[in-house]
DNA sequence: ACGTTATAGTTACACATGAAACCATTTGCA
DNA sequence: TGCAAATGGTTTCATGTGTAACTATAACGT
């Protein structure tokens, strides 16, 4: 964080620079994550988002899930055709709206899930273990405040 | 943060899983920094890293100016490309060492940098102005303990 | 000195990604 | 009803990105 103001057109020091501090971080921490399963499953990080968010709400369109992932519906779209090939998700069509589709994870599916989750929980378990209970407790406060929009 | 323990194969909540967390704020907070000098300077987030370390480290190697942006080197030669030919970037080569290139801000190099650095810092205390100071000084400290590898 | 190995940097290729165009269906409204 | 506008979703195209191959130069070991 700067302690003391530097003139605005001093050079930036990367190293103490938030967003870029921030950056590292997150690439970092995703990329272990996503190396873990893409090479057990050939998962893409945003094909393993698509299953995560399938896997608690079931019965979601394509824009749904594109809501709730944050990712935008070409991705998405892109994302389910792999999926419905591999046979992880099946997709219908909406009853009375044939332009909607229908979302959900196969048996198989969950199977994969089963497995991914558990990964990814402890990769995020060795994160925090990093940090002491009262660290831990601050960071989430501090997301909390600096998170730009929650959609559920 | 995980509160109660789930079982491991219960649905992830991504909206409570540390690394989407962590991806979702650095990527919001990241783009909307390129956004503004990209369309200010056709200026990409790789590119302007690049200037900001040689702001700071006049006549590094394309090389190490990859070790401290934390970029592979192809990235860095691409992002020299351009900056050498859009004239923000000087490239010599190294006497006594033809492989290596020795890099530097040209003049209107360093008038770039002197409009986005204060930009970039501009969104930094943004974003910091949503915490108080006692969440700034635990912000870093967590920061420091989370940080994979602090290479100068 | 000379051949092997290592290093700096670029190029080529394959793949991911985003914006815009596109098709099908549905909704809104005259 | 019927037609314009909106919506769900896919395809296209142009661009970005990483891996591996490649070129040129330098360092190393004998």
């Amino acid at each position: 964080m700067p302690e003391e103001h530097h003139p605005d057109h001093a050079p930036l020091e990367l190293e103490h620079f938030l967003p870029y501090r921030l950056s590292i971080l997150s690439n970092a921490v995703s990329q272990a994550i996503a190396d873990d399963y893409q090479r057990r499953f050939d998962l893409s990080m945003t094909e393993w988002r698509v299953m995560a968010v399938l896997a608690r709400f079931d019965g979601l369109s394509a824009r749904e899930v594109a809501e709730r992932t944050l990712m935008d519906k070409v991705a998405v779209s892109r994302a389910l055709a792999k999926l419905v090939e591999a046979g992880w998700v099946t997709r219908a069509t909406h009853d009375g709206d044939k332009r909607r589709s229908v979302l959900g994870l196969s048996e198989t599916g969950w199977a994969v899930h089963e497995v991914v989750a558990p990964m990814a929980r402890s990769h995020e378990r060795d994160l925090l273990a990093k940090l002491d209970e009262e660290e831990r407790t601050w960071l989430a406060r501090i997301l909390d405040k600096l998170q730009p929009v929650q959609p559920l």
